[in-house]
DNA sequence: ATACGGTCTACTGTATGCAGAAGTCGAGAC
DNA sequence: GTCTCGACTTCTGCATACAGTAGACCGTAT
């Protein structure tokens, strides 16, 4: 081997085209988590593929991923349709959170690394200044980075790839009530990195724990307060009409 | 409304036919879990089409899924590869399965019924009575009903689902080397049932907790004595000859 | 031989086509 | 007016068709 190549390695491998269908579920995602396609909705195949300029078949395979993720619920026969969660369902993905971040910090305090420890400090002090600022969007930021770090430094890949998929859940669930509980929730962080940076895996373990299960007694609250906002009832099947309604 | 069916709703609803990519997605991940379908073999969507009568499309769709549970890689451009678990990650993922298993143990404990307990009890009867009559699949099953009926009592299904999907793919990972550990085993479950029956939920997940992980440890254990025994070198592409090997 | 380059093929990604099911609308019977 | 029945429409599920690409094979030059 005579002809090698400069060690530029770093210029990283020729970037294949993302498949469709990975943009596709992305944008609908965004479009499920914004609202724009609302609990319940019916989807139907052809006017996505019209509306995001692709053919069926890309819509189909975006589909079965959302599917498979809780996103959508698929009907077989009937279609998709968009999940409409139910009081019951968010209070018990929240446990299932629960459970699974106090694991993360507790494998988190048996792996911290010097860095990880002064990430999450940073982390900690921007949501605590944007609490200050009342800027809402960098609190939700900041909190969602500083989980997901703890849930790094746990070093356990697996955990993280479910607890992801269940944060994007109780984000789109939880979101629109979360402004509440800004102060407290972030003198619960500094401890719990106390807890990881001396190492104390239980103690970790347990702040979490209450940590999210407080979560989850707040949105609990909050549903007593205004019960089931939006509640309306799954249309079967609510095709176009053949001729648009008279105005 | 004077013509009314008769009360016969338990005649259940018409049963529509269930769609080819969900008996596709059934047929591959049998063949997986018995290795027919070796880890890391390319999956060519026309061989499958073929081998099982049906046309690509639902073979694709059935691959989006058994990527998103993780049976399958799906490789833009390349196609799909029967995952391939390396050590660590069958280990981490026995963590995960350790966390969730203990939360639906503590969960159980507190929503325990009469009928719940009498069937665990029940299984493990079977489970024991397996054990001494050295009946391996009979052992296995019960153990998996046993711990499924658990998390059922949980009464948490979104817990349920994720439990189950994880089981699954262990089952698929340790089954071949899961023999061992027998007679300890239904000890402990004994006494987790014990546990919940007098709804002492911490003690239940702490005696979950430490069964399960002992069955990490046991799976530790039987890799570090015959490390890797397949571990054959991903094929980056298997690309069937033009024309056939001459013999 | 060994290295290089062109052609060719197998495979994926995407689009389109077709059949069947299920709801909708309207006309006719009562 | 209300009920019933049948044609129509719209949608899903599945199959097929087409294009682009990446590797395999093979001839040629060195």
């Amino acid at each position: 081997m005579s002809t090698e190549l400069p060690q530029q390695l770093s210029a990283r491998r020729i970037d294949r085209p993302v498949p469709l269908r990975e943009r596709v579920y992305q944008a609908m995602q965004e479009l499920i988590i914004s609202r724009q396609l609302a609990p319940g909705q019916h989807l139907v195949e052809s006017e996505l593929a019209e509306t995001l300029g692709v053919s069926r078949q890309p819509i189909r395979e975006a589909l079965q991923l959302l599917n498979s993720e809780g996103w959508v619920d698929l009907r077989p026969g009937y279609g998709a349709f968009v999940h409409a969660p139910t009081e019951a369902e968010v209070d018990q993905l929240l446990m299932v959170r629960s459970a699974l971040e106090a694991e993360s910090a507790r494998l988190a305090a048996l792996n911290a690394t010097r860095q990880g420890i002064l990430r999450l400090r940073e982390l900690c002090e921007e949501g605590v200044a944007a609490v200050a600022n009342d800027e809402i969007d960098k609190m939700v930021t900041a909190n969602a980075e500083l989980h997901r770090c703890v849930t790094e430094m746990s070093g356990n890949q697996v955990l993280l790839d479910f607890v992801s998929q269940v944060d994007r859940r109780v984000r789109w669930y939880y979101t629109p009530i979360a402004r509440h509980r800004g102060q407290q929730s972030w003198t619960e962080h500094a401890n719990l990195i106390g807890a990881i940076e001396t190492g104390n895996a239980d103690e970790a373990a347990r702040i979490m724990r209450e940590h999210t299960e407080r979560t989850r007694q707040s949105y609990l609250e909050q549903r007593r307060e205004n019960p089931e906002p939006d509640v309306q009832p799954v249309q079967t099947r609510s095709r176009r009409r053949r001729t648009a309604p008279r105005v």
